[in-house]
DNA sequence: GCCGTTTTCGGCCCGACTGTTTTCAGTCG
């Protein structure tokens, strides 16, 4: 069984927290979140790298102490530094932690003062008021403690892009409003387009910060403030989302809004950069001595380290600080350039829309072409089509086709890749498709060699244009099953087929490096909605933002090409 | 533990806020 790159990484972060528990150098600590960090961003399996012979010193913050630690973990699935570690830091203290307010120092104090082992021995002595006679902590944090406990999730959190939209986009509206506020954005993971966010970061330029804050403590779905200044605040809104504010004059917008949107990584390197240059860089802008040296846009602080503007979405110090500075930033593709849309759903299957009204939406969307895509028959419980059913449909579309303007209509199907790879329908019914989707809906629990392969199995027939949400995982749902990505996207190289990426909030499958593996493989990408109703189609969005942050241009995506082109493109031999 | 045109030691990003103190450590982002 591979190790993969997360297992690693989550060694790593947790050899980390015990350490930083037990008081060890911190840029000791800072090197192993450092190289986790590293290897989760492999868009490559570093078990696979290591088996090619690969140095793995030659990654960024993997020196030869780490690259031994990975070589050891891939061989054992062990690591002898985590396993002494762990016997000595009691899992509750790490657990501990996740209480705001409590980190690693004071978590461990708590546990030596009161000689705890479980998080239920914290719950006792902060309901019993041992915990405000310790020094250094009152009765405030022993309130804290009690009632996070007593919550009984101090586990982490995150919400899916657009439901943090859902709450951050009317906030951001109302902050708008507030008096003396000059500008305001929301900044962090979400304006770096991130799948999933942990909280908001609200930017606001303004003059007042007191009154602002004041302001925005009372919006009326705040339940607790968690901390409340002349420039910041902390507030958990009744839906659970924790919002920071920040208030910053104008002259620094900025650089705040380039240091609160991040990433860290992304960061550190910038004001590495600015150190190098003899500067400094903070929120409030870029410092010369104690001179401002810009500060009021985003555009003048890169020029002031040496760099172009580079888009939010790239910034994760995956490469693109390199990239900017020898002008090879991608072009990223952008809603503009997609011509349509290569998988729907009507009601003949699922759908909760017609063959017209999907027509009619994709001709508002401005688009050339709609390929409607209902299931085959094996999806029973989403109304999968019969092959009698197919053929009828391939004809009331050839029909509306001849009847509608402005949008052209593609025959298709997503047709199920069956457990041993072979397709729900005949070749012949297939080969009177325009176009062909095919996705795994089922056997999820296959191993990780006998999913790959049914899927290259799939790719083997030639009818097949288009891998569907290739991972099959569900954000905070359901996990990608188990897969081979580099042999996929091999596969899928060698026979010409692309790869979706399923616009779906839910799924954005595949997900951003595995984008920007497969077009570095020069293996084509269907931004595509998977949209069961006209409103689906919407999604388009979110698919472009994640294909941006997987570094797609245009020409790596099949439906920004025209009509004419894609039907070329779309013959497989 | 990583890193290096200051290169094998001695650095390692930076500021606000809270709670508990009474000048600051710890936490957080």
């Amino acid at each position: 069984m591979p190790v993969h790159n997360s297992e690693i990484a989550a060694m790593f972060d947790h050899v980390a927290d015990l350490l930083e528990i037990q008081d060890a150098n911190p840029f000791r600590v800072r090197a192993y979140r450092n190289a986790a960090d590293t290897v989760r961003d492999q868009s490559r399996s570093v078990a696979a790298m290591l088996d090619e012979g690969a140095d793995l010193a030659e990654l960024p913050d993997i020196g030869d102490d780490l690259a031994g630690k990975i070589a050891v973990i891939v061989r054992t699935g062990h690591l002898a530094l985590l396993d002494e570690i762990s016997d000595d830091v009691p899992e509750a203290i790490v657990a501990a932690t996740r209480i705001p307010g409590i980190g690693p120092k004071r978590a461990r104090k708590l546990f030596d003062a009161l000689d705890l082992t479980s998080l239920d021995d914290l719950e006792k002595a902060a309901e019993d008021g041992r915990i405000a006679r310790i020094a250094g902590f009152g009765e405030k944090t022993q309130a804290r403690i009690r009632d996070e406990l007593a919550r009984g999730d101090i586990t982490e959190r995150r919400l899916r892009i657009d439901t943090a939209e859902e709450f951050g986009e009317p906030l951001l509206a109302w902050i708008r409003g507030i008096d003396g506020m000059e500008k305001a954005e929301i900044a962090g993971s979400y304006r770096r387009r991130k799948e999933t966010v942990g909280d908001l970061d609200i930017l606001v330029a303004g003059r007042d910060g007191g009154k602002i804050i004041e302001r925005f403590t009372a919006y009326d779905e705040v339940e607790d403030i968690a901390s409340k200044g002349k420039t910041r605040s902390t507030v958990t809104l009744r839906s659970g989302l924790q919002v920071d504010l920040r208030v910053i004059p104008s002259l620094s917008w900025g650089a705040a809004l380039h240091y609160f949107t991040g990433s860290k990584a992304h960061n550190i390197a910038g004001r590495r950069r600015a150190q190098d240059r003899g500067l400094k860089l903070n929120e409030y802008g870029l410092f010369k001595g104690d001179e401002q040296i810009a500060g009021a846009n985003e555009t003048q602080i890169y020029d002031g380290i040496g760099l172009p503007w580079i888009d939010p979405v790239l910034r994760e110090n995956r490469g693109e600080i390199e990239a900017a500075e020898n002008g090879q930033l991608p072009d990223l593709v952008e809603l503009g350039d997609v011509k349509g849309d290569l998988h729907a759903h009507t009601t003949a299957s699922d759908g909760k829309n017609t063959l017209c009204e999907m027509a009619a939406a994709a001709k508002r969307q401005g688009y050339e072409y709609l390929a409607i895509t209902d299931h085959s028959k094996s999806q029973t419980q989403a109304g999968g089509l019969g092959a009698d059913e197919l053929a009828a449909q391939i004809d009331a579309i050839a029909e509306l086709n001849e009847k509608i303007d402005g949008i052209r209509l593609l025959a298709g199907c997503e047709v199920d890749i069956l457990k041993d790879g072979g397709l729900d329908f005949h070749d012949s019914l297939l080969e009177r498709l325009d176009l062909v989707v095919a996705s795994v809906h089922s056997n999820f629990a296959l191993d990780e060699d006998a999913q790959t392969e049914r899927i290259i199995r799939a790719m083997d027939n030639p009818l097949v244009h288009i891998i569907g949400h290739p991972t099959g995982r569900l954000i905070g749902q359901r996990r990608a099953y188990a897969l081979d990505i580099e042999r996929l996207v091999g596969a899928a190289r060698t026979r010409g087929c692309a790869l979706e990426l399923n616009a779906n909030p839910i799924r954005l499958d595949l997900k951003d490096v595995h984008c920007r593996l497969a077009a570095e493989h020069g293996v084509r990408i269907a931004i595509s909605t998977d949209a069961h109703s006209t409103g689906g189609l919407d999604h388009m969005r979110y698919g472009i933002d994640q294909a941006r942050r997987g570094w797609l241009e245009r020409g790596d995506v099949l439906n920004t090409l025209g009509l004419d082109d894609l039907v070329k493109a779309l013959k497989r031999n």
